[in-house]
RNA sequence: CGGGGCGUAGCGCAGCCCGGUAAGCGCGCCUGGUUCGGGACCAGGAGGUCGGAGGUUCAAAUCCUCUCGCCCCGACCA
């Protein structure tokens, strides 16, 4: 490609609007251009990075026996009520209405129509397992599109979906797809992890993400040095314990007028946050349940929920908490609560001589101790682990890190297939229910991601895999015909080798193109210089290191194959 | 949905409080010239219904009302 007849708008300033690396990177490159809030348009350099990165995902898809359809990004309303996600998804779904007032969804995701397919289609077992996968455009109508295209209203993804008899063959192909996924951004030049997740509005039980190490990213990640990951929605720790010997002293009330946040009680009182033990009111699907934890941790709803099974979790109001407990908002505590379900997070276990709130306007008890003063029957892991909570497989302390999830896997059971009625017969002629999984990638958002961990402050540093083009070409003056010939030849012989070659033979100087070059951040530039043109050289350099080989002019073609082949070998897996 | 901020030339911004003198700056773009190894210089030029609508006023980018769009933080979320 000639840079002088491309279309690579590239900008000298960063736009006022990215905030991130990879955003503003993207824009800056020429590589996106935004349309509307939360929607993109893809220039060419874009869409060679993100082709790249799907034509790595076809191939690791088709080696694990996938075959590539095309759904439609429409959809009738029909299917999404048989599985009852047009009122469960929410407001993120996209709908529209046709001239004849039919409802459709532009597609967010596509179990619907994939099991839709299924079930008309595939009657025996002896067609399973049977995965199908699709790279299209999906709709999300996100609350708040950030980033650039990492949360973006319209996307490129990669969506597989499998279908198995059983458990047991449906944990094969999860495993494949696993180690797919793993070749899959190891080949994207990515630094990853793979983290266990929640299921979110999908559904199923196990799940991973994978996840992109980025300062970054909106994700957060407990690891443990034992190779345990999680995010923080799901992530268990064993909360470490405070003075649990210390003996227990008489219970007493105190005065704490106008006290009602951790932080005033506790520092009022002359305590710490983790000696007081907060006391929140839920009402879930309709019932209200005390939720009772240590001061300075924070209640995971996710994982109350589960706990619960409740579709619907909100907090108490004012109102509610004073006809419930007698005392107002901020002085609630479970002595003397009575006729109410209280649960408590593990964090309270071990502690001694707790400061509650009193269930009345202006008091606290302090010395509270469980068993003595009161007492909770259920205890389970509720609150949303941090950083230097004890891993529960090893018990060394857990990190945080955080990262950009460029995909997530899921073993969907039958959740679908029993909703919508997809089955096929067994050997003895039984009806089941197909047992399915579900495998999305981000693509656009994994190109973004790979920018977010690629770049310096020059620009972007493609990994090889996924760069729109291999080798730049750059003549420092194209009005000196021998530098320009020798930069045609260079090109077109590279070109008919095989290579992804740009040529920037604009009529710039020199200093505008070496910044461009390295903004647009090719792996490898061959610069054809005056310099060298005088011993009858060229430069090879690499953009990740700044390391420069010279090389003879006739043996230039020769060399700069040799070297991005080998970077091209090294960076794909076996 | 709560909080904060911004819409003035393709991009980045000033002007707004205190209405008139005000349609400005830098980059980019076009023409000519000098330049040419890390974002050159000189000269000339094109480009704006100041997001939109309504209002106040002799007079509105500037004040008021409504509205649309965009960004950030939070809540939410494959």
């Amino acid at each position: 490609m000639r840079w002088s007849r491309y279309f690579l708008p590239t900008l000298k300033e960063d736009p006022a609007e990215a905030e991130t690396a990879s955003h503003r990177l993207m824009l800056r490159a020429g590589l996106i251009r935004k349309l509307s809030s939360g929607i993109y348009n893809l220039l060419p350099l874009g869409l060679r990075a993100s082709r790249k990165v799907e034509n790595i995902v076809r191939e690791e898809m088709n080696r694990i026996g996938g075959i590539e359809i095309l759904m439609p990004v429409l959809s009738p309303a029909e299917l999404w009520m048989e599985s009852g996600r047009w009122h469960v998804y929410g407001k993120e779904l996209m709908r529209v209405r046709d001239r004849h007032d039919r409802f459709f969804a532009l597609g967010p995701t596509h179990e619907e129509v994939v099991t839709d397919i299924v079930r008309k289609e595939v009657r025996s077992y002896r067609q399973l397992p049977l995965i199908l996968y699709q790279i299209q455009t999906k709709f999300r109508d996100e609350l708040r599109p950030r980033f650039g295209v990492v949360r973006a209203r319209e996307f490129i993804m990669k969506d597989a979906y499998s279908f198995h008899r059983d458990e047991k063959s449906l944990a094969e192909t999860y495993d494949k797809m696993y180690e797919a996924y793993t070749r899959i951004f190891t080949r994207c030049g990515l630094k990853f992890g793979p983290v266990e997740a929640d299921s979110g509005a999908i559904g199923g039980d196990v799940t991973h993400e994978f996840m992109v190490f980025a300062e970054t990213g909106e994700s957060q990640v407990l690891a443990c040095e034992c190779g345990y990951a999680a995010t923080s929605d799901t992530a268990e720790g064993k909360v470490p314990q405070y003075r649990p010997d210390e003996k227990q002293k008489p219970l007493e009330k105190v005065a704490t007028p106008g006290m009602k946040t951790v932080e005033e009680v506790t520092s009022y009182l002359g305590k710490q946050p983790w000696q007081l033990l907060k006391t929140i009111i839920y009402n879930a699907d309709g019932q209200f349940i005390g939720v009772l934890i240590r001061g300075d941790r924070q209640i995971n709803e996710i994982k109350l929920k589960r706990v619960l099974n409740a579709v619907e979790l909100r907090m108490a109001d004012a109102a509610e908490i004073e006809k419930i407990t007698g005392g107002p908002l901020g002085f609630s505590g479970p002595v003397g609560l009575e006729g109410l379900r209280l649960l408590a997070d593990r964090s309270l276990e071990g502690m001694v001589n707790m400061v509650t709130g009193a269930n009345e306007v202006d008091a606290h008890y302090v010395n509270v101790n469980l068993g003595r003063d009161f007492t909770v029957k259920e205890f389970y892991d509720l609150s949303i682990a941090s950083e230097g909570d004890l891993c529960t497989r090893c018990g060394r302390p857990l990190r945080v890190w955080r990262g950009i999830e460029v995909g997530q896997i899921f073993k969907l059971g039958t959740k679908y297939s029993q909703a919508m009625k997809a089955t096929f017969l067994d050997e003895d002629g039984k009806e089941n229910p197909f047992v399915m999984g579900c495998y999305g990638i981000g693509i656009t958002r994994t190109v973004a991601a790979a920018i977010e961990q690629n770049n310096d402050t020059d620009g972007i540093s493609w990994p090889i895999g996924i760069a729109p083009f291999e080798v730049l070409i750059l003549p420092t003056n194209v009005t000196n015909p021998e530098l320009s010939q020798t930069a045609e030849n260079i090109y077109s012989e590279l070109h008919a080798r095989g290579l992804e070659v740009l040529l920037d033979d604009r009529d710039e100087r020199p200093g505008n193109k070496f910044k461009d070059a390295d903004l647009i951040g090719i792996p490898f530039r061959v610069t054809v210089g005056e310099k060298g043109a005088r011993e009858g050289i060229v430069e090879l350099r690499r953009r990740k290191t700044g390391e420069i080989q010279r090389i003879p002019k006739q043996e230039a073609v020769e060399t700069v194959t040799a070297v991005v082949n080998k970077e091209k070998s090294e960076a794909t897996v076996s």
